[in-house]
RNA sequence: GUGGACGUAGCUCAGUCGGUAGAGCCCUGGUUUGUGGUACCAGUGGUCGUGGGUUCGAGCCCCAUCGUCCACCCCA
């Protein structure tokens, strides 16, 4: 056994009994997102290193130490997607996308980062993400959030929250940042060693601190809001009243800040306490700096990602079955008359009844059997042919779901029989 | 990258003081020549994650390694 090759720690499979439920997630978002006229994109999992590096951050820990990068046979060094915005806005760019217009796209797909697994953290795990470009105001950012309530509505997923905050512009965020830090540095005594490391690089990220220790200090810590400017501060404005009016609930939470370099204004995060340490299930925010960084005209853009490993697994904990599926009809085909017969009369049957799941037996096996894989099935009913039915020139339903008594039916009225009972 | 728990049948697990492996589920067959969902009986299925070591003897003790899970960190 474990000699045998092993799936990639960390990157899992999605085994039959849960794919259907992956399925229902992808179909429900895609639909919301139709819904408010956004188009699928796609791009490919591997992109240039350096369109990683000049997006995300040189500092985050995901460029530092989470890529998976190597070198192409020709010496390129190349990387694994670790998140879908940088690819997206390259992929907009290089086809003239964001020129002149605006965008409302979105992806979906795998993406790589090379950390611990863990409960809701994978090394290979999957996104929806959606990305919006050229509108600056504070109507799109509301837009993009009303969308994610939609789909957890969609998908019968409450008990999620919202959290809100803003980073202000590039400049406002500059000056908070230096008094934040002098703020730290005066407290320098009551920081942990990670908080220290992070002075440096990324000051914010240390007010979402888990260490109880630092709680009182933090919690007297300056805060972004004496920094914003009018602007700033009438774009998150629009955006609570909006959703105020639109009936979504939020927490405006000072301490928020994303961990990608990219961020400006809005920042976002659906969190969940279902699924113990990692709890954001959807995250995102505006990014208007990250075009022109990547080189074209400056574009404002908002967006956001959702796991989907974290929303299946909160799924399946709110209701085991989600997503179950199960047949409608099953085909129980006794002798090689019958299995010779039972796959054509099974078109016959698709035919007359699109979208229905119909299960002709295959491999043999006794009846018993053949009915204990009807059973399993789920189906509503079994067709039963045999030899004695074939030479009869009728078939045998039978009701599995109720106490009903089987039936015998000529050949020529099965198809109609079944429809409607199918349909009743 | 750090810390902790754990790897025994396809799945969920038991296995005492070290003495060459067990249950339930699943699957197959039977009780019922062709009837599931209830019951009973029987059967298939394991190099005890892997590699070393200690021992007369290791599922059990020791070391290493791979993997899973949980937390830190990070993040979707």
């Amino acid at each position: 056994m474990a000699k045998n090759i092993q799936a990639i720690r960390g990157m899992h499979d999605v085994l039959p009994q849960h794919s259907p439920l992956w399925q229902h997630l992808e179909q429900s978002v895609a639909g919301v997102l139709a819904s408010y006229g956004y188009r699928e994109i796609r791009m490919p999992i591997l992109e240039q290193t350096e369109l990683f590096k000049r997006s995300i951050g040189e500092v985050t820990d995901i460029v530092e130490k989470e890529m998976y990068t190597f070198e192409d046979r020709n010496g390129d060094s190349l990387t694994l997607r670790p998140e879908g915005t940088a690819g997206c806005v390259r992929a907009a760019m290089e086809n003239g996308l964001l020129h002149n217009q605006t965008q409302r796209l979105w992806y979906q797909g795998p993406m790589f980062r090379h950390e611990r697994p863990q409960k809701g953290r994978y090394r290979q795990f999957h996104q929806i993400g959606v990305e919006t470009f050229g509108m600056a105001g504070p109507d799109i950012d509301a837009e993009v959030i009303l969308i994610t309530s939609r789909i957890w509505r969609a998908l019968g997923l409450d008990g999620l929250e919202l959290q809100l905050n803003t980073l202000g512009t590039a400049e406002e965020r500059a000056t908070y940042r230096d008094e934040l830090v002098n703020y730290l540095q005066a407290h320098h005594d009551l920081l942990d060693d990670d908080s220290r490391r992070r002075l440096a690089g990324n000051p914010l990220r240390i007010l979402d601190s888990k260490n109880p220790a630092m709680r009182e200090m933090l919690d007297a810590a300056p805060t972004m809001s004496a920094h914003m400017g009018d602007v700033s501060r009438a774009h998150l404005d629009f955006i609570c009243e909006t959703l105020t009016r639109a009936g979504v609930p939020f927490v405006l939470n000072p301490r928020l800040v994303r961990g990608l370099d990219y961020y400006s204004r809005t920042v976002f995060e659906w969190v969940t306490d279902r699924l113990g340490a990692q709890g954001t299930v959807c995250a995102g925010g505006r990014y208007d700096g990250l075009v022109e960084q990547l080189g074209g005209k400056p574009v404002p853009a908002v967006g956001f990602a959702m796991g989907l490993e974290r929303l299946v697994a909160v799924l399946e904990e709110i209701d085991p079955d989600a997503g179950a599926v199960s047949a409608d009809l099953y085909l129980v085909l006794m002798g090689t008359a019958a299995e010779r017969e039972g796959l054509v009369l099974g078109e016959a049957l698709r035919n007359a009844l699109p979208g229905r799941e119909i299960v002709c037996h295959c491999g043999g096996g006794g009846m018993k059997a053949q009915f204990k894989r009807a059973d399993r099935s789920g189906a509503r009913y079994a067709l039963v042919l045999g030899d004695a039915e074939i030479e009869a020139g009728t078939i045998v339903l039978k009701p599995l779901r109720s106490d009903e008594e089987q039936f015998v039916l000529a050949r020529d009225a099965v198809v109609a029989t079944v429809v409607e009972r199918l349909s009743a």
